[in-house]
DNA sequence: CATAAGCTTTACCCCCATGGGAAGGTCAAG
DNA sequence: CTTGACCTTCCCATGGGGGTAAAGCTTATG
């Protein structure tokens, strides 16, 4: 056990001193320090404190950001929208209609790829139930992609 | 106008002569040039016939296979689950039980995309409708982000 | 025959969001 | 001091493509 580390408990919603190493800030915010390090780059975060050796020190505003990121993605915002929203959030002169936008967008994009995966299914569908399954050669799935009946 | 292409009309669906380089095959089969030569070094294809100057040359059964990818395709398969299914449709020996369980197990993978997606969808269109689209700062949208209610 | 146009070849770099791993620096405990 | 966990940066991979460039081949035209 290193002290870098959360001392308390697994997955303890605070830490013991901040500022705190990024595996920390990973726990916290359930983003891999992998993905920590991308975001930063992509410049998501901003500018991150280093210590004397280089490490990465967030604090505790930083690891509320991560977490409103996390939110976003799992939300399936893609990172440039989140980008976006985190501008805004920290934005007192947004409007809210600005962060509506970028919302509406997503949600008839997410409207555009479930519709097309529907469609993909409802194909698919068609063929499954005609065919057999069993030992035997034919097979009308086969069958339909090598020339379809239309 | 070269002869390499389709000689007819634009995308007439037979060839003129056979074997067709790769620019006639992309457009007999609604496979671009450059996916013809991804899927061919996946191993998609077999390998494809060359001309002493190294153009790839097509054949009226290769441009028939480059179809049935395309139409998987459409359907979503995974390159993976095409390569199987390319295999099973050139194989006398196989199982429509096979070729079922591979059809089979694209429809759930859709299935569970498509609920994700719709999971996503559900929550971003709760906080939708709170969010007035004003020109004030104030958004339930960011609020959730910042801190999730529940 | 010569040249231009248009095709093909290989070999790169890019997108999204994420993961793996190497090579080397830093730090606390034993 | 050594161990081992952690950190740093950098490269490579995924899937399913997109583009771009330099070079070579083929065909049509002058």
């Amino acid at each position: 056990m290193s002290t870098l580390r959360a001392s308390a408990g697994p997955e303890e919603p605070t830490a013991s001193h901040w500022p705190v190493a990024i595996g920390v800030a990973a726990g916290l915010s359930g983003i891999s320090p992998k993905m920590l390090r991308h975001y930063e780059s992509l410049g998501l975060l901003g500018q991150v404190r280093r210590t004397g050796s280089n490490y990465r020190q967030y604090t505790e505003a930083d690891v509320h950001t991560l977490r409103f990121i996390r939110r976003a993605r799992d939300m399936g915002f893609s990172l440039e929208a989140i980008a976006e929203l985190v501008g805004l959030w920290h934005n007192r002169r947004r409007s809210s209609a600005q962060v509506k936008q970028i919302a509406q967008r997503h949600h008839d994009e997410l409207t555009q790829r479930i519709e097309a995966l529907q469609s993909m299914q409802r194909s698919l569908k068609a063929l499954l139930c005609c065919c057999p399954g069993d030992d035997r050669p034919d097979c009308p799935i086969l069958d339909d992609l090598a020339e379809p009946s239309r």
